[in-house]
DNA sequence: TCTCCTATGTTGCTTAGTCAACAAAAGTTT
DNA sequence: AAACTTTTGTTGACTAAGCAACATAGGAGA
């Protein structure tokens, strides 16, 4: 159904954390498609229905799930709540980095198969913590595109990073990614803090 | 209003584990009589009118709390689903002694404060255990009599040992108890398994 | 293929939990 | 003692969760 539940009703939170969490352990037991709906919901102890008011299906979750892990990233290190400089922007490329190689080796071998999954919720989360970073720097020009560019950058460099064989160490790789990512937001930052 | 809840229903459940586990972790941090309704509900993050919908008020839920860990460690020692045997009721004399001596020292200082309720609680339920465990020997007398004796005895003696200065091991205490407490039930063991 | 079985969505009705507001009791402060 | 703050119970209207039953879809196996 999804008849969008009141997010502050704690019975509401209250279930989605038993969702989640028993989708987490479920996930680090098994691959993702020999989870089920019932497999969740009887580890979560709710009514299937009650799953299915929350989410539309098992694939839905686990969008949520990645999603949600990597906000949690982003705001255990304040990035959400602070401004553009370079060390944030390295701060930053080194979140994304580290959260691809910390999917591949936490879940089972299944995260193959939802990296494109993975690829658009870090993308999203990245472009609108950028976009807000470069509107407090009250640029004259349009935000959308130097956030874009720098989305993708960094993005890609980091799932180049955590493909290659012998990975170089962090951070001297992300000393060297920096300037190249930095390159299109600097032009903005002496207007910054 | 306490209008019975279902004691099946999986919100039921979760609802008293809530309340019961935020108890539980107030007590182990303050006094019982610094507790509020209040703090229990905002711990538990749960509607401080629903905890009325399950108990009556913050004695209620001692009470409750009592018994419930009282039944626990029965039901860890499996002296539920048995019947008598000497051993059992050496085990069941021991259970009670290190019942006591446990609310001694987990919780702070409070506890002399609520020792009758714990009192009444463990004489019920080891009452009620006498109770079952008699009327297996099928008897051809009543079994309320000699469960009472048993039980005010073992209750007693537990918390003589409890109480004690220097308390003697308990192993050795128990062996010297258990005779004592034995004799009202022995008489009719020989009908048992 | 056909059957069996399990998982999926969906539904209408019931029950539990939330919320806000209230009056009244019990502590605190001055 | 009076004025205050906090906690306590209780209420009624509302929302979410549970449940059972259903139709359907997919796999597994004879």
């Amino acid at each position: 159904m999804l008849s969008k539940l009141n997010d502050q009703d704690p019975r509401v939170r209250r279930t989605r954390q038993l969702i989640e969490r028993s989708f987490d352990e479920l996930l680090a037991e098994k691959n993702f498609d020999t989870i089920t709906v019932q497999d969740v919901t009887e580890k979560a102890q709710i009514n299937r229905a009650t799953f299915y008011a929350h989410f539309e299906d098992k694939y839905a979750l686990l969008d949520h799930s990645i999603r949600q892990k990597f906000r949690q990233e982003i705001e255990s290190r304040v990035l959400n709540a602070c401004h553009y400089t370079p060390e944030n922007l390295r701060m930053l490329i080194l979140t994304v980095c580290e959260f691809q190689v910390k999917l591949n080796t936490s879940c089972a071998q299944s995260q193959k198969q939802f990296s494109p999954l993975v690829e658009k919720q870090i993308k999203e989360q990245v472009y609108e913590l950028l976009l807000v970073w470069l509107r407090k720097m009250n640029i004259p020009v349009s935000a959308e595109m130097p956030a874009t560019a720098a989305t993708w950058a960094i993005y890609g460099l980091a799932s180049y990073w955590s493909a290659s064989k012998n990975r170089p160490a962090l951070e001297t790789y992300v000393d060297e990614a920096l300037p190249l990512v930095a390159v299109n937001l600097n032009q903005f930052a002496t207007e910054a803090v």
